[in-house]
DNA sequence: GTGGTATTCAACCAGCGGGTTGACAACCCG
DNA sequence: CGGGTTGTCAACCCGCTGGTTGAATACCAC
């Protein structure tokens, strides 16, 4: 699971994450603002934050002791070319499906006019 | 990690799970295609279906022995609306940060200009 | 029914992920 | 210098994941 996309997803497979991705598009923050709204450590939300980094969602700089955190908006262009290239390629096999099924349609009532006699 | 999002994104977290549901967008497979390319057991395929299955990604029908896998495409809407409305909502924020640049940008020119004894 | 095929279930194992606590590091302020 | 603040590192625990093998299920074909 070293790649980049599969990083990105699996960074934010986790609600915590995801709503600390959330709040940075508000504005940078330090770990100890991020840290307050969880009820868990400084620990594991710095453990959190070097996720996100290493998935390059964030970057985080250095003043005095904090260590703002900086959102990476350009992750998510990785995200959504992934799946909006598959989702247009399902969206287009729907469609062909469609068709079939629209033929078969065709086909059957062409069948069921043909037994009543009726001209199609 | 029971929500639905956190499901879907831990899913498409393995690069395998991903290989399936890009192989998926082309047709429909059973779990035999399925595992044929990967060098693991199909038990092994059997159960990353199942975590596809629980995020809502695919959907398995029954056809005599063979149980037919297809993608549900409407779960890359769920992401593609979790990530679009906080890309642009970091972009509005970077505007606003541009803005702001901008403007200090121009302060200073305005001081060079105050300095340098130029109208502004 | 027997045999073959497709798939899942069960038990197990190693590794990782997310949490903890305690110690350390880096920095500011008297 | 010493004390306070911010954050990371290290060790540890436990549950989940992804893999294995072996047995069971479900179905078709003969």
């Amino acid at each position: 699971m070293t790649d980049r996309l599969s990083r990105v997803f699996a960074a934010l497979a986790d609600p915590t994450r995801r709503d600390m991705v959330a709040r940075l598009t508000e504005r940078d923050a330090t770990v100890g603002e991020l840290a307050e709204p969880y009820a868990v450590s400084i620990q594991a939300v710095s453990k959190h934050l070097k996720v996100l980094e290493e998935a390059g969602l964030v970057t985080r700089s250095r003043d005095a002791q904090r260590r703002p955190v900086h959102l990476e908006a350009e992750v998510f262009d990785l995200m959504s070319r992934w799946i909006e290239r598959y989702r247009r390629q399902a969206e287009e096999r729907f469609q062909r499906l469609d068709a079939v099924l629209a033929d078969l349609q065709d086909a059957h009532e062409d069948d069921t006019a043909a037994r009543e006699g009726t001209a199609s």
